[in-house]
DNA sequence: CGGCATCCCCAACGATACTG
DNA sequence: CAGTATCGTTGGGGATGCCG
């Protein structure tokens, strides 16, 4: 239970899996479409994902090579919810943003 | 908003902001029905809810002290999302647990 | 193109002890 | 009761370089 919110809770985890909302996407289009993530962290996550059955891994035996990630119908389960955290995080995250800073005024660093 | 995802996609606040659902709890309560969480995590995971405006941490002066904690307004919304990803992954967890049992049989260790 | 292997660092976290 | 302080560990994650 923990470790499977652990994983689903993890950042990449709800941008990953919110990429491959409708479509089928190569491991080059995920790395530009999820900004910040190294290509070493892209393949760990889409590693867990695919080890937990959320989504599929179709190597293409071609040159150059070519790699599908598709989301799996217990993937698609998931979706709701991940896209539903995504929408909410950033429709607040001025107001959470305003919030820290007001916090962070308001309470002083200890020295 | 990755600061956002990371905050709100950590386990432990997914697990607290469910907690409070519907009643505001005490820092004994939630530590106790938080499974797992140390004190530590408990104090610093609500330290980063509050500071972002998600709950409310009331202090009041007695002997022997007693802090409760609440859901404000913003944190209310982020409830549904939460709770729907809490029973996503209890409702999934076996066919989950399966799944990993699966892969690792089928995907030798590289020794 | 889509990785894997290696090195390395630092933030996260647990355990324990102490306090208002 | 509800924390804070300190120490020690672990593992997350970046950077880089090589491979099928």
């Amino acid at each position: 239970m923990l470790q499977i919110l652990g994983l689903v809770g993890s950042k990449w985890s709800i941008l990953i899996v919110g990429q491959l909302r409708d479509r089928t996407m190569r491991f080059g289009e995920l790395h530009r479409a999820v900004k910040g993530i190294s290509q070493r962290m892209l393949t760990l996550t889409l590693r867990q994902l695919e080890r937990d059955g959320l989504l599929t891994r179709t190597v293409h035996p071609s040159v150059p090579p070519r790699v599908d990630y598709a989301l799996t119908a217990l993937g698609a389960t998931l979706l709701d919810s991940v896209v539903a955290l995504g929408e909410w995080a950033s429709a607040h995250r001025h107001e959470i943003s305003n919030n820290r800073h007001r916090y962070d005024a308001t309470h002083p660093t200890r020295t």
